[in-house]
DNA sequence: TTGTCAAGGACGAATGTTCGTTCTACCTTG
DNA sequence: CAAGGTAGAACGAACATTCGTCCTTGACAA
């Protein structure tokens, strides 16, 4: 018997997943061939085939994965010192895994896979649920900041941990599509949102 | 010579537009094909390749519209009566065209132009031209207030402007992927970012 | 260590399908 | 009735996937 070592099989999965991940990024899911990957990843189609049975099971991949990283980055900021509110943003930075990309790119994955969701019941479910978790770790937050007096009670905490997840998703959107300028840096983003946050109560004109 | 009413012609091409959104919405720019767009708009090819010489030019011709939409929703608000800040995402509201979708609609169709104008540098140029002029619109808005006093003057309007315009983009990704439930409805929204903006100037934990 | 072997892994041409598009014949209209 | 409009079959290209073949690998006996 010549069981190849296991460590293998896993590395020639990443080999794929990671090759797919750039041809997606590139062209989106249903515009990248079969024949993209298989040359991004240097193999050829009955050495992917057999690591995966098709096509949406790649793209099904590589979605979960990503979640799976923002995720990651939202539970690691709950055990983590709390953060300002105005750190928020910060958390997606977090998101990148490092062989591949810088954020900017994750920003970009993310858009393909929420555009994906609309069409996949079985990713829009995977999707739902991470930000579910997320606007858990981030009421949390908020919740602690009404508590200390940072923050008016009189609001439930949903409906402003929602609006701060709505700026994570408006952070992505905006360094996906217009990359690394003065708009994407976060520092500069943070300082914005901190000018807004401290703006008079009664906003109107 | 049998020429028929120009405005049957603009009504045909209306009618291939507004069924080839339906399909881009339910699918995707390139999981939907011309035959699911030729079932939509219950026409056959030869009718459809009358008016579009291509499928790009269909994806291209939705895709404008959708963005010219958007940019005449921030164009009313600069005429318009000044609104408090909070009130910037109720201008999404506005890009709804009647006959084809409630808002949630146009918000997914926005998502799949996202996803399409990383791969499509025309469409992304096109889009950046658009938020350029929203924040310009938005920017306005920001400086206004703070000429008033409403809002610090110690931060560029550009990076207030640009958290604002996240938050529309962020509300459009919610909407888009979480349907009509309480987070996606704009009076919460404003609710919790109006608490938002009055918390105490140094949140910190 | 080294030679042998069976099974796992990789290849790439072949397959059937579906795609976007075109073409020709027919119909409708002013 | 002529020109514009429509239909739907037909086309080649490109697609995802499969298959037969060949190569590589690790286990094991010597």
């Amino acid at each position: 018997m010549a069981r190849m070592p296991k460590e293998h099989l896993e590395a020639r999965r990443r080999q794929i997943l990671d090759a797919a991940r750039r041809c997606f990024i590139r062209n989106g899911f249903h515009a990248t061939s079969m024949q993209d990957i298989l040359a991004e990843a240097e193999l050829s189609a009955g050495a992917v085939y057999r690591y995966f049975k098709s096509k949406d099971d790649i793209i099904a991949a590589t979605a979960s994965e990503a979640l799976a990283e923002l995720a990651a980055a939202f539970e690691a900021d709950e055990s983590a010192a709390p953060p300002g509110l105005d750190d928020i943003v910060d958390v997606v930075l977090q998101v990148d895994r490092p062989p591949l990309s810088g954020s900017r790119e994750s920003a970009q994955f993310l858009v393909q896979v929420w555009a994906e969701a609309l069409r996949s019941p079985l990713l829009r479910t995977k999707l739902q649920t991470v930000m579910e978790e997320a606007r858990r770790v981030v009421g949390g937050l908020v919740a602690r900041h009404q508590r200390h007096g940072l923050l008016s009670g009189d609001v439930p905490a949903e409906q402003v941990a929602d609006v701060l997840m709505a700026l994570v998703d408006g952070f992505l959107v905006s360094r996906a599509v217009y990359g690394h300028d003065g708009r994407t840096d976060s520092a500069a983003f943070r300082n914005g949102l901190r000018a807004l946050m401290s703006a008079s109560g009664r906003a109107h004109g």
